[in-house]
DNA sequence: GAGCACTGC
C-alpha cells in the first residue's frame, strides 16, 4: 500500500531519509480562504464559517443542558459562540464564563471580544486571571483561567453567578480542567435538585476523540463546525530513524536545499539541550552550503529563554535567507508563529509522571501521542497550505497512543485532593472524575495530606481539619501552605514567604552553560552555607535592596521576569495570611528559625536535608537541599520517621 | 560537576 508517488523536496544532502506521501484525512477542512484586516469588524464576524450555522446552533444550544462542541481552530468558536448566546437571551440571569488552560489566552480573547462588542474591556466583556481581575458588576460575559474559576468554586460551589460555563480547550485536558469537569457536573446536579437556576455546561474540543465526554456528561449530543484549517501534507519516513537528531538535521537542509527561502521551518524536539547543540550544528552547516542555497537563521524557542530571545521566533528572517525554529513543545499551544510552511516532528516529546510508592517524579523523553502529532502537524497550516514531515514511518505513527494520558493521570494528586475536599465534596476518594487517577495516587495523596495534618480519617471516611481548610485557600502546593501556617511557631513568617514564593516559581536563576565561571562568580556572592533556601532568600533580598534593577539582574544572571512575579507571589501570599490572622514577623539573624520550620513542612522523605524537589532525569536529583537537624524531623513527624528511620523487623 | 517539557492558582 505505502507508494512513493511524490518524494520530498529533495534528497541531495543524504540519501535514506525520504519520506512518501499520505493524505491529510482529519474532517472539518475547508480550503484556504483569506481574512482581510480592513474588512469592518461585523463583516468579519459574518464571514467566520461559524457564523452560517448560528442558527441552528442557537436552536440547539437553548434547549440542551450540556453539549459538547468540536470545532478546529479558526472556526470562531471561542469568540463568537459566548456571544451568540448572549445576543439571543440565553443566561442572560447570569455570567456566561469560558475557561482557558492559559492567561494570554483568556486575556487576548477577552480583548477580541470586547472590540467586537465596541465596549470598554471590563464591562460588558471582561476577563479574571491570577493577580487581575479586569471585570464589574456588567461583565456579563467573563475569560477565566480553569484554574481561576476552580479557586472560585471553592467560595461558590454551585458556581450560582452564572448560568453557562464553557469549557475550552478541553482536549488539553489539564488537571484543572479535569477537576472543572466534576464541579460542573456536580454544581448542575445540585442546582437541579434545589430548584435553582440551571447550570449549562459547553465543552469545547478541537480534537474529535470526545466520546469520553459526551459519555461523562450524561451522553450529551457532539455538535460539529467546520475549522479554517488549511490543508497539509504529511511525509512519513519509509524506515524507522535510530537518531531523530540527525533525522532532523537531515531533513532541515533537504527542505532548505529545495524549497523556496520564504518558506520557514518548525522542529518539534524535546528539550534545551538538543536545541541548543542542533542549533550549532545547523549554523555549521550552513556556512558551507554550495551556492544558490540561500542563508538560514536558525532559532532556538523554549520556556526557560529569556523574554527578548523568545520575540526572536516573530521576527521575520532577512529577505533571502529561511527561519529555521527549533522548538519545544511550547509551539504546540502557547507561542503561536505565523509563516510556517514545514513543520518536522520528531515524534518525541519530554513529559513529567509520578511514582506514588516512591514520590518520585519522572521527566522523561517519550514518544507523543496521535493527537499530539495532528496538533504539530497543523501548526504548518495556520495560514495556507503546508506540510509536516514526520521522523517516523506510518507503521510507528499506528502504534502511538490515540492521546496524551491526562495530565490528572500523571501527576501528584495531594493538592487536588485538598481543594476537593474544600469543595465540599463529601467522598474524594471516589470523586466522579472523567479518567480516573490510580486508586494508589489517590491513596498516596490522601496520606500525604493526612501527614501534614490537613486531613484525617474518621470511621472511614476522610475529613478535612481546622488546619486543612486554611491550607486550602493558599494558591500553592499543600506542604508549601502547612509550611507557611508553621512559621508563626518560629516567628520567621516574613522568611518563610519570601522563600515559598521563591520556590513556587520557576527558577530565578539564569545559567547559560556557555558563561558557566561568570555564572559562578556571580553566584557567589549569594551563597549561604545553610542551604539553597537561604541563597534564595539572600538573592530575594539583594533584588528588593536595589529595587528590582534590570541590569542588576542581568549582571547577576537572575531572571527578572521570574523575580517579578515571585513579588506578585509574595503580595498574594501575604494578603491570605493577613484575612486568617496569621503574625507577620522576621526572625532577623536566628535563620534556624527558618530551617527548622522548613523541616515542619517539608519531611516527606529521608532525614537530615529537606529538599524542594526530587526528579528523575538521567540520573536522579534532589533539587534546592536545605540542611537540618534529625530530631527536628522526628519532632515534625514522630509516627512518621518512627516508621521511616526504625522499621520494624517481622 | 552536571542539569530541568509545559502550564496554572
Amino acid at each position: 500500500m505505502p507508494h512513493d508517488p511524490d518524494p520530498p523536496p529533495a534528497k541531495k544532502f543524504k540519501p535514506g531519509s525520504v519520506f512518501f506521501r499520505s493524505d491529510y484525512n482529519k474532517p472539518g477542512m475547508l480550503l484556504p480562504r483569506k481574512g482581510n484586516a480592513t474588512t469592518p469588524i461585523d463583516i468579519q464576524r459574518k464571514q467566520l464559517p461559524i457564523y452560517q450555522a448560528k442558527p441552528q446552533l442557537l436552536n440547539q444550544l437553548r434547549q440542551l443542558h450540556n453539549a459538547i462542541l468540536i470545532g478546529e481552530t479558526g472556526s470562531g468558536k471561542t469568540t463568537q459562540i459566548p456571544q451568540y448566546l448572549y445576543e439571543s437571551g440565553i443566561g442572560r440571569q447570569g455570567i456566561i464564563a469560558i475557561t482557558q488552560p492559559r492567561r494570554v489566552a483568556a486575556i487576548s480573547l477577552a480583548g477580541r471580544v470586547a472590540e467586537e462588542k465596541r465596549t470598554q474591556l471590563g464591562k460588558l466583556v471582561g476577563y479574571t486571571v491570577r493577580f487581575e481581575d479586569v471585570t464589574s458588576w456588567e461583565t456579563k460575559l467573563k475569560f477565566v483561567t480553569d484554574g481561576m474559576l476552580l479557586r472560585e468554586a471553592i467560595g461558590d460551589p454551585l458556581l450560582l453567578r452564572y448560568t453557562v460555563v464553557i469549557l475550552d480547550e478541553a482536549h488539553e485536558r489539564t488537571v484543572h480542567t479535569d477537576v472543572l469537569f466534576g464541579v460542573v457536573k456536580t454544581a448542575q446536579r445540585r442546582r437541579r435538585e434545589l430548584n435553582k437556576i440551571p447550570l449549562k455546561v459547553i465543552v469545547m474540543s478541537a480534537t474529535m476523540d470526545v466520546d469520553l465526554f459526551s459519555e461523562y456528561f450524561n451522553k450529551s449530543p457532539v455538535l460539529y463546525l467546520e475549522g479554517r484549517q488549511h490543508p497539509i501534507q504529511i511525509y512519513y519516513t519509509k524506515q524507522p530513524q535510530s537518531d531523530y537528531l540527525q533525522a532532523a538535521l537531515v531533513s532541515v537542509f533537504q527542505i532548505h536545499q529545495e524549497a523556496p527561502p520564504s518558506h520557514d521551518i518548525l522542529v518539534f524536539m524535546t528539550g534545551q539541550e538538543e536545541i541548543e547543540a542542533l542549533a550549532r550544528t545547523c549554523r555549521d552547516i550552513a556556512k558551507h552550503l554550495p551556492d544558490g542555497c540561500g542563508p538560514m537563521v536558525v532559532i532556538p524557542l523554549y520556556a526557560s529563554l529569556p523574554p527578548a530571545q523568545q520575540l526572536r521566533v516573530f521576527q521575520p528572517a532577512p529577505k533571502g535567507s529561511r527561519k529555521v525554529i527549533l522548538s519545544t513543545n511550547i509551539a504546540e499551544t502557547s507561542v503561536t508563529i505565523s509563516g510556517i510552511k514545514y513543520v518536522i516532528d520528531t515524534g518525541m516529546v519530554k513529559a513529567k509522571r509520578f511514582n506514588p510508592d516512591s514520590g518520585l517524579e519522572v521527566l522523561a523523553v517519550q514518544q507523543v501521542s496521535k493527537a499530539q502529532a495532528w496538533q504539530r502537524a497543523g501548526r504548518a497550516g495556520r495560514e495556507d497550505s503546508g506540510s509536516c514531515y514526520r521522523l517516523y514511518t506510518e507503521q510507528e505513527f499506528d502504534n502511538f497512543i490515540p492521546m496524551t494520558v491526562p495530565e490528572i493521570q500523571r501527576c501528584n494528586l495531594a493538592g487536588v485532593m485538598l481543594q476537593l475536599m474544600a469543595l465540599g465534596i463529601p467522598d474524594v476518594m471516589n470523586f466522579d472524575f472523567m479518567s480516573k487517577p490510580s486508586p494508589e495516587a489517590i491513596r498516596s495523596a490522601v496520606e500525604h495530606l493526612e501527614l501534614l495534618g490537613a486531613v484525617e480519617k474518621k470511621e472511614g471516611q476522610v475529613l478535612l481539619t481546622a488546619l486543612g481548610k486554611k491550607m486550602a485557600s493558599f494558591p500553592l502546593e499543600p506542604r508549601y501552605a502547612r509550611t507557611i501556617l508553621l512559621s508563626t511557631d518560629f516567628s520567621c513568617s516574613e522568611e518563610i514567604l519570601s522563600i515559598v514564593s521563591l520556590l513556587s516559581v520557576n527558577s530565578v536563576l539564569y545559567s547559560p552553560p556557555a558563561r558557566r565561571e561568570e555564572v559562578l562568580a556571580a553566584r557567589k556572592k549569594f551563597t549561604s552555607s545553610e542551604g539553597d533556601h537561604m541563597t534564595l532568600l539572600n538573592i530575594y533580598r539583594a533584588f528588593k535592596k536595589v529595587s528590582g534593577n534590570k541590569d542588576w539582574c542581568r549582571e547577576n544572571f537572575i531572571n527578572s521576569r521570574n523575580m517579578v512575579l515571585v513579588k506578585e507571589v509574595q503580595a498574594q501570599l501575604k494578603e491570605i495570611c493577613l484575612k486568617l490572622n496569621l503574625k507577620l514577623e522576621s526572625c532577623g539573624a536566628n535563620t534556624g528559625n527558618i530551617r527548622r520550620c522548613l523541616a515542619h513542612g517539608m519531611f516527606a522523605k529521608p532525614a537530615y536535608v529537606v529538599f524542594n524537589e526530587l526528579l528523575q532525569t538521567s540520573h536522579c536529583y534532589m533539587r534546592d537541599l536545605c540542611l537540618v537537624d534529625a530530631d527536628w524531623l522526628l519532632d515534625a513527624a514522630p509516627e512518621y520517621f518512627g516508621r521511616k528511620l526504625h522499621p520494624v523487623k517481622r
